[in-house]
Parts: C-alpha cells; structure tokens; sequence
RNA sequence: GUGGGUGUAGCUCAAUUGGUUAGAGUGCCGGGUUGUGGCCCCGGAGGUUGAGGGUUCAAUUCCCUUCACUCACCCCA
C-alpha cells in the first residue's frame, strides 16, 4: 500500500543541496560587497498589512491589482505575502524611528518574495531577491554609489554580458508636464495602439513606452521625450548621476522609454538587463523614491534602492555545480568491525575540529568505500585495516595521484597530517 | 487571465502505418577481477506510459476532458 505523494505547489520550487552551493556563495558575495558600502543586514517580516502594499506600490499597479497573495485572516484583517521588499524595509525604518538617531540608513535584506504570476522561465511565484536601500540621502552621487555596488557584486559573482540602463523619471514638479505632453501624443494616434495601451492613457500614458507591441512602438516615435520635460533640479541630478558613474568607468546606456512598474519612483531608475532570460530580461531593477517614506506616514526622507532577481541571477552564472560543492577533506574507510569503531570515533572528533570527514556506515568493501569517497569528491581518503590496527597506523592516500603513505591512529597525526597536504605539501612521506 | 509546445524508469530518451512480456544509456543496489576508487565484465531492483473517459479485436500511439510542466503575451526581479 503506497500513499500518494505530494508535490510543491504551482510556481513554488525547492533549492536542492547541488544548487544551494551556489546560493550561498551568492549570498555571502552580496553581504560582503555591501558591508563594505556601510549597508547592514535588516530581516522583515514575509506577511504584512495589505494597506501597506497598496499604498505604497501603488492600488492600480499590476502587481497590487491582481499578482498578490492576499488573504483575510481571523478577526477581519486583510493580510498579503509580500511582493517586494522596499515597502517593508520602509515601514520598518519609519515604525522604528530609525531616522531619529540617523536619518540616513543602508539596509539591506535577502529573502523570498511572492506573486501569483503565471510561471515561466526566469519567473516563479516565489522568488528570491537581494534587496538593498539607502534612505535619508537626496545627493546624486548616493545614486551613482549604489549603481557602482551592484556592478562591483555583479562582478564579483563573475557575471557577464549584462547592461546598465538608467533613465530619469522627473519628480513631482515636472512629471505631470510630461505626462500632459506624452496624453496630448497618444491621443492623435489611438489608432495605432493595442487595447492595453489606449486604457494606459488614461490611467498609466508612460507605461506605453514599455509596450513590445510593433505599432505601439512606432506610436511613441516623436513622441515627447522626458529628458526635453525636466525641471532643473532633476536635470541637475541625472547629469551628476551620470558624471559620477563615468568617474569610476561604470558602463550604462541611457533609456529613456524604461518607465518602472512601481508607482514610488522619482528621478534616478536603472535596470541591468541581459539577453539570454528570454523575455525576463530584467536581472535587476531600482530606482529613487523620494515620496515613500512620507507616502507612508513617515517624515519626509528621500530614498533609492534596488532589487535583484536571486534567480535570474544563479541562471545567469551558468556556473558548474562543481564549483559550490562542498566537499569533505577526507574519508574514513574502515575494513572490519575493529576498524569501524576506530573509524567511527575518528571521523567525528575530526568534525568536532570543524574538519569534514564523511565515513561508510555499511561495512561494505573497500571498493565500494573508495568509490565512494570519490563520489563525496573527498581529496583524501584515510584506510583501515586490520593490518594497520596492530600497528596503530592508516593508509593515507591521495584520492588524485593515488601515493599514499602510513600515518599513526591518532587525532594529532591525523590532523597535522591533512593540514601539511592541504597547505600543498608534495610528498605525503 | 490568454495562446503554443510537451508529459514513457530517479535522470536523459527509444518503441515502425495502432500489434506479443514497453526498451536503452546513465544513476542506484549486489557480484566478479584486485589489500586500494575512476576502466572492464555479470546480475538485480525500479513503469498503473501524468490522470480519467472514449474509439478499436488491440492504444505509449487516435479523439475528448483534466492536471502538471514548459515557452510566450501581460507584468516584473
């Protein structure tokens, strides 16, 4: 009788141990670059108030209007998995008064998201992001700074043939002008758009400039250009931005038909972006948000952040499992009952000196413990019998040139021996 | 929410115009050779052909439904 078998949920994905190497080594390349950038890790809850989202991302966005996991719990309240990290990083800031003792802050959190999006490559319902905002700062060069973090931890995860895009978005002082322009635009030509883009003139006209569709596309040609809208301050910024990026020779193109999806944006947003996602081009996303913080009913403190795609990104490095594989430095193959327990006892004192050492429980033939040991990929392996035994030795061997030598049965030996090879002693005598 | 593609062993894939007991590689388990792994040889386990229904003497194959996966639209990281 065999029960059925349950599998995760549509869009939901395990992380299994061959990949989760690689994960980690991701993780530990972001914390350390942004330590170094003064940024501190903030962890924040994966549940929130529903209001939050909606107010803070905007109640007719895609993603508030119809990708959230939403759901009533007891006692009335509409709660929601959160669908991105900037809403509740700010909340936090603001409910802690964070600002009181220091108005500027760099946080930075890791963790999964949620939205319930159809699947496809690149997308999941459940997703990861590397999330970091600076708040309390208005100066152009934060913007620049922060861009040449995430290009340095790009690099520093060896990732390759990706762009930067930034684009200018105004503020309030300028945007509605634009906005104005680019309505007054479209409505000469509502013939040539898709049904999505002529309900976006009413309700989104900039999110037109983001439409693959061909006519669409040949609609917003000529059509007003933001950078010709900026008010003075704004074109201020973006020029320093820019002169700050070229300082460190940070290579970006600007794209001035990339509008975010996120209500919150001002001045400063940028993409890194690739070609071999498919259509999630997008690795990472982010821009300024001056609004936020009071939006959300703190004072009023500018900020700019991004997000990166955990996924997108371990797709990217096309990296062999290989290279995040932790291997144990050395296996323990005992040959008999009386090797057993000696190997039993090595094997985990070794691992309570922080050493890995794997071991076979089985009993099973040399050759099936040497097999596997080189399946751990074990760099050495430490033989017992019972010929060593009366002698209190092992045979140490070299799971790569096969030399080998004998080393007393002792933790000390033993240690000291690893140790020596793995500083790159060559001879194991 | 809309459209296309695909579902056969843990994994990658076969199976003629519908036709005997659904095969192979790999992996797994065991054994052989050998006091020392990778190579070689032998054996074994593992499948309700995603699920349900229909057509037929006969369905992995054809039809319908459904589910899952996948790619794309939309949107985004």
């Amino acid at each position: 009788m065999s029960m059925e078998t349950i599998s995760a949920i549509r869009g939901f994905k395990d992380i299994l141990p061959a990949e989760a190497g690689q994960w980690l080594f991701v993780e530990e390349q972001a914390r350390r670059v942004f330590h170094a950038f003064g940024f501190r890790d903030i962890r924040i809850p994966i549940l929130e108030k529903t209001e939050l989202f909606a107010r803070g991302i905007g109640e007719t966005t895609d993603v508030v209007e119809k990708e959230m996991y939403t759901f009533t719990d007891r006692g009335d309240e509409s709660l929601t998995l959160r669908p991105e990290a900037t809403a509740g990083v700010v909340r936090a800031y603001i409910e802690h008064a964070l600002y009181a003792a220091d108005p500027v802050a760099r946080l930075y959190t890791i963790g999964p998201m949620f939205r319930r999006e159809r699947p496809q490559k690149g997308r999941y319902r459940q997703f990861y992001q590397i999330d970091a905002e600076i708040l309390g700062l208005d100066d152009p060069r934060v913007d620049a700074e922060l861009i040449l973090m995430l290009v340095h931890f790009l690099g520093a995860v060896g990732l390759k043939d990706t762009r930067v895009e930034i684009n200018s978005l105004g503020c309030p002082a300028c945007r509605p002008a634009f906005r104005g322009a680019v309505v007054a635009h479209l409505q000469g030509r509502e013939e040539m758009l898709c049904g999505d883009c002529r309900r976006r003139i009413d309700t989104n006209p900039l999110r037109v400039f983001d439409c693959k569709i061909e006519s669409c596309r040949e609609a917003v040609t000529g059509a007003p250009r933001l950078a010709d809208f900026l008010c003075a301050d704004c074109r201020a910024h973006f020029g320093t931005v820019q002169e700050s990026l070229g300082l460190f020779g940070v290579p970006f193109s600007i794209n001035d038909r990339m509008v975010r999806g996120l209500d919150y944006y001002t001045r400063t947003t940028f993409e890194v972006t690739t070609d071999v996602l498919g259509a999630q081009n997008a690795v990472v996303g982010g821009g300024r948000y001056d609004g936020l913080v009071q939006q959300l009913g703190g004072p009023d403190i500018p900020g700019i952040g991004f997000a990166i795609g955990f996924e997108r990104l371990v797709s990217l490095m096309r990296a062999q499992e290989d290279d995040f594989r932790r291997t144990p430095a050395l296996f323990i193959a005992a040959l008999g009952a009386q090797a057993q327990k000696i190997a039993f006892e090595l094997a985990n004192r070794l691992r309570l000196q922080g050493i890995e050492a794997e071991m076979d429980y089985a009993g099973k033939s040399l050759k099936s413990q040497m097999k596997r040991a080189d399946k751990f990929g074990c760099r050495f392996a430490l033989i017992i019998g019972d010929r060593e035994i009366a002698e209190n030795q092992g045979v140490f061997r070299d799971m790569k040139n096969s030399s080998q030598t004998t080393v007393r049965l002792d933790l000390a030996s033993i240690t000291e021996k690893l140790e020596a090879l793995q500083r790159g002693a060559k001879d194991l005598v």
